[in-house]
DNA sequence: ACCGCACCCTGAGCGC
DNA sequence: TGCGCTCAGGGTGCGG
């Protein structure tokens, strides 16, 4: 689900909780593809350590730990990173929220979703990762322990330059959508944001990479830094079931121009919204606005 | 080296 | 109500 903007909410709201305390114990669902480091080994290797540091690498978070080993996160389709406490319908199925009284909804209890429950020395809240696809990751790194998903990044998308597109798209046939969504180029966006980004350029998500002028790719540049960093803004996209941390919608949604609006007149020119599907995912754009 | 595709998993929403 | 289908913001790994 998350993106860059997503992510980096996420890595704001959760640092305060995190750092500086000691962990105590870490609670696991069962073994599974979602725990890279094996639950077993996380609880001996989380267990007395804290988290000194908490950034972000394009989707990933890294919590650098005081005995300099590394716990990398990753959010996935549907992970939920938050502070035990937090209160949202969304953190519920339809079929769940159906089941319980309003006051029951009211604070979030850990689910079979609940992969990880970090709890500390001090008594307070827990930190909490929920996931219920199972698409997000965690792997524990030792000491000076590199990671491939991590070295392979490219520039972080808030800081992205239409000479890094123009020299990464140049040799591609692949289509500018595939460019944008490569994270080996630019690490951070995501099927939303490429989307929203391409319109704001008027180039086709179908467009072939090597065939953007280089003023186009300035274009795109700085309207992928312009929509991340205003969704960062609003609090995030809350299309489907993402909330921030504190259980909030985010406001982007709002402003999208092109996203999950097939159908729809273009807010700019009125032409309905075309969907298609590019690299196996949905695709939406105007056919007018954009060549 | 590239590119397209299948796949990992669960749940929501739809038509019938 | 229930079944079967499609779709979903992620990334990896395979074969051509």
């Amino acid at each position: 689900m998350p993106e860059l903007p997503e992510v980096e909410i996420t890595r704001r709201k959760i640092a305060s909780s995190l750092l500086g305390r000691a962990i105590a114990a870490v609670h696991t669902t069962a073994e599974s593809y979602f725990f890279l480091t094996p639950p077993a080994e996380l609880k001996r290797r989380l267990k007395g350590r804290t988290v000194t540091a908490l950034t972000r690498h394009g989707k990933y978070l890294v919590a650098e730990l005081d005995d300099g080993s590394r716990l990398l996160l990753h959010l996935g389709m549907t992970g939920q990173l938050f502070v035990q406490g937090s209160s949202s319908p969304r953190l519920l199925s339809s079929t769940a929220r159906a089941s319980l009284k309003p006051a029951e909804q009211a604070v979030f209890k850990p689910d079979h979703h609940t992969h990880l429950r970090i709890a500390f020395a001090d008594g307070g809240p827990e930190v909490w990762f929920r996931d219920v696809r199972k698409f997000g990751k965690v792997k524990w790194l030792a000491p000076g322990e590199s990671d491939q998903r991590l070295d392979k990044l490219g520039t972080d998308a808030l800081e992205v330059t239409g000479e890094t597109l123009w020299q990464a798209g140049r040799k591609k046939s692949v289509a500018a959508k595939n460019l944008v969504m490569d994270q080996a180029v630019i690490a951070g966006v995501g099927n939303i944001y490429a989307d929203e980004a391409l319109f704001l350029s008027g180039v086709r998500p179908t467009r072939k990479a090597g065939k953007l002028t280089r003023r186009e790719c300035e274009a795109l540049a700085a309207n992928i830094r312009k929509v991340l960093q205003r969704s960062i803004e609003t609090g995030g996209s809350s299309i489907s079931d993402w909330i921030n941390p504190d259980g909030q919608d985010g406001g982007y949604q709002d402003e999208r121009m092109v996203y999950a609006r097939g159908g729809q007149p273009c807010k700019v020119c009125g032409t309905p919204i075309k969907r298609i599907t590019v690299g196996q995912r949905g695709t939406h754009y105007c056919p007018k606005c954009q060549s």
